[in-house]
DNA sequence: ATCGTAGTACGATGATGATCGAACTAGTGA
DNA sequence: TCACTAGTTCGATCATCATCGTACTACGAT
């Protein structure tokens, strides 16, 4: 069992600017797209970005510090998960909201 | 007939990350807030905002321009209303969600 | 006309942040 | 133990942007 979670903020930490600063960057939004296409989580390095790996794990680490995603390792990949949950109960609407957008 | 309409997006014109970006900072999101507050709209300069009247007039343009609010001229004074409608019709729930935040 | 008020435009500045390469950590497997 | 892989962290750099003061425009009233 080598399986542990990421620091991230609990839900009533999380504060609606730091959501939307963080799903307003095209890179990330990218991001959020390919978690809620794959509910049951996403290997950081499987989703296709136009950005080096450093940049990668900087986007990622916004995200998850702004409580928009979860990242737990399994073995040396890290699997980020959608806070879909925690985001609807704060901002209901707002995550379907945004996914309904046509890119 | 003193009032014209100032320059903003058409609806199909708006982009998400525009929008998100424009919201994800503190004194824009205040300014969205009192926006949803008055349905009739609002006097630009009527909003408590703790900065001075240039950068209140930079974030009311960076809102407008994101396709978010609209602004029509009344006499000296600039009238803003939120475009819920078009947000609505383009990404429905976004909106509610935000302003259910607890601030 | 002149003045006052509401707001914008411009240029400068300082802060934030997106990006990268390089060095590092941690887990896997030979 | 020794590589290999996945990912992070650090420091630097460059771009973006929030902020301000000042100068300007537009409208209304005297």
């Amino acid at each position: 069992m080598s399986s542990k979670v990421l620091p991230q903020p609990e839900r009533d930490e999380i504060r609606v600017e730091a959501v939307l600063q963080a799903l307003g960057e095209p890179v990330r939004l990218t991001i959020v797209r390919a978690l809620a296409d794959n509910p049951a989580g996403v290997c950081c390095g499987d989703i296709e970005l136009p950005v080096t790996a450093s940049t990668r794990a900087h986007h990622l680490k916004t995200l998850r510090e702004a409580g928009v995603l979860s990242t737990h390792t399994d073995g040396t990949r890290r699997i980020s998960v959608l806070r879909r949950e925690d985001l609807e109960a704060l901002y209901p609407g707002l995550l379907t909201g945004i996914l309904s957008a046509k890119q």
